[in-house]
DNA sequence: TTGAAAGCGCTAACAT
DNA sequence: ATGTTAGCGCTTTCAA
């Protein structure tokens, strides 16, 4: 999209050409003087001997245990605000198992739906006392699995996955170690797991029902590739409702593929200025497609009608308002991260698939009769 | 809001009362039974075992070290797969003293200007092979501090913070113990550090200068509370520009304040319908102000001319277009995050200071003239 | 109320 | 080429 501006001055290369940091030149040959790790920071033990107390009154002080005289703890205290000392949780979770922690992999961070749902799922870890560590896949099943993988090697004590491989027999191992693991927006693959999602085809055939409601006999379809779970059940839901309709859907209607804007691009001017039969009316698989047919309609003369999946900000502002099947991004993560730590408080019972209404939302784009109208 | 889903059953304790998995059971008197973590995962003294090697070898094999021959690496490797064995990450990163985790605190992960700026980030994070932990402060700066301070214990190796308070004289502990810190969007407060910003100053200055070439002299600035330095600069930047066209500026022209849009409406309208000096023209401090003026602006009647901080999303396709002052937080987020692992590589020198030029696009709403022009 | 000792699972350093 | 021994910094256990 826009230009990518350069960084403008490469960023500070002003390194001194350290003066030998320290001077435990020539000594005696000791293995490797016990360094510390973590830039030296100081450890309880540090802290335990310049208090003058036990390594586990210090402890008990750092996690506010019981059992300690309000003088040694004041003690404690001063030790560790002058040492700047701060518990070090990788060895806290080495010990106790749980990494209070959860992993969130979605598709693209960058992508706007996506922002509601990571937020929520960041609160609701919050409430929790757990730290989101996140990342995307980038739509790759590949990149997925790494990702997925390590976040596991770092032993997060639940995940969750807006899936973009199919097939997550990967997990097995994983899950049954105890790992629990919610996916949402599309089922796992190939396994079965707890899922929350949006009822894609129910909110498709509404939505294409709307177009038809309105005049439309010729409706274009263009969505995500096939291999999204999302993306075919969307289809199958325009494909309901036309079937519904008695309408019949020519081949050249359906675009399934990349949300890249080149190629969403050139499948809605191809249904759109087709010869044969063209489209009056398009239904858009998801917010990235909707925004780049937004951007095609509004360079053509010819009003074409269009409802997307997702809603968007500013859908309203537009002109004419872009009417879309609303999902909750917000909800959709709050009901995943809500099940999850309820896997991880111990309910156990088979996976639950929850599906969440979609509602269609009328702001003028979907409204606009065929132009061929008689 | 929908219904989330029950947790589908109670706990499910259905662990066989542990068929004594290793033969060291009737010895001496030992307290607990050394039992395993992490839900009884593997580790590698089990595949050693399962392998008849030694711990150490299949470390080699873990990790890729050589000095192992292929018939041995061939036996671990399938008593890996048989145990669905993971290396335990926690364990390594205590030993090894590096995380290779870095953590990203912003202010609002549901925020759209800050999805590019996050994905960037994650881009290069994981081109060094690291984990990005990411939360947000919700412009709390009581929150930033406790969520920094969790990744710090965490001891993720660096940090990119958009700071919400200012002061962070919390972190000297930190920085002195070797944690990489850059601040993105807005200097640390009451320290020196690392940051990268735009130039808000300049920015906004563009920004009002434009306006009044279009022929304005009753301008209003709407922006973020005074608190966040980004605002304070872009309010300097209009004082600049009014000032250096020698027009005055009245006390009801400018709003500081929450971006919450019930607040931004409400100044908006005062300043627009003022009996006295009414606005022609507004200058807005942020995205979220942006959009909210956009809504109100669309309500009326007389045009009124915008102009505002940041881009956004289909702002090109709004009518008429919404002229802004572009930063680009793609690369707000690369150049913070290259700066950051050059620290972590070892880059020493003096804390550097990156500013990014902003970017005047007109789209039609700056270049509306006043109202009143003769 | 306090603290010493034994690990958590891994890697570094040193045998073999 | 492979194995053994110490820890990393913390919590757990148990004794004082």
């Amino acid at each position: 999209m826009a230009d990518t501006a350069p960084p403008p001055s490469a960023a500070g290369r002003s390194q001194s050409p350290s003066p030998s940091p320290s001077q435990d030149a020539g000594r005696l040959p000791r293995p490797v003087p016990a360094q510390r790790r973590y830039g030296n920071r100081p450890t309880m033990k540090d802290v335990a001997a310049r208090a003058g107390v036990g390594l586990k009154t210090v402890s008990r002080v750092v996690n506010a245990e019981p059992g300690v005289t309000p003088d040694t703890e004041r003690r404690v205290k001063e030790a560790i605000d002058a040492l700047g000392f701060r518990r070090n949780d990788s060895a806290r979770v080495l010990r106790k198992g749980r990494t209070a922690s959860i992993g969130l992999v979605l598709e693209d961070l960058a992508d706007p739906f996506y922002g509601p749902l990571n937020r929520a799922v960041e609160e609701i870890a919050r409430a929790h006392g757990a730290l989101l560590i996140n990342g995307s896949s980038a739509e790759d099943p590949d990149r997925e699995q790494e990702l997925v993988l390590a976040l596991c090697a770092r032993r997060v004590d639940g995940l969750i996955v807006i899936p973009a491989g199919d097939d997550h027999r990967y997990l097995e191992p994983e899950m049954a170690a105890g790992v629990a693991i919610v996916f949402v927006d599309r089922p796992a693959g190939r396994i079965d797991a707890d899922v929350v999602r949006s009822d894609s085809f129910g909110g498709a055939r509404a939505g294409v029902a709307h177009l038809i409601a309105h005049g439309h006999r010729r409706i274009g379809f263009i969505g995500d590739q096939p291999r999204v779970h999302t993306a075919t059940e969307r289809l199958r839901g325009y494909h309901a409702a036309m079937a519904e309709a008695g309408l019949p859907v020519a081949e050249e209607w359906v675009a399934l593929g990349s949300t890249e804007p080149k190629r969403v691009r050139a499948a809605a001017e191809a249904m759109l200025d087709a010869e044969h039969e063209p489209v009056t009316a398009v239904f858009t698989g998801n917010n990235r497609v909707t925004v780049t047919v937004v951007r095609v309609l509004a360079e053509r003369e010819r009003p074409v009608a269009l409802v997307g999946f997702d809603d968007f900000e500013l859908a309203d502002l537009l002109v004419p308002g872009v009417t879309v099947v609303a999902q909750d991004a917000a909800t959709l993560g709050r009901t995943a991260a809500d099940l999850l730590f309820s896997r991880l408080d111990g309910a156990g019972g088979a996976p639950s698939h929850v599906v969440l209404e979609t509602r269609l939302v009328a702001r003028g784009s979907g409204e606009i009769p065929p132009w061929d109208a008689r």
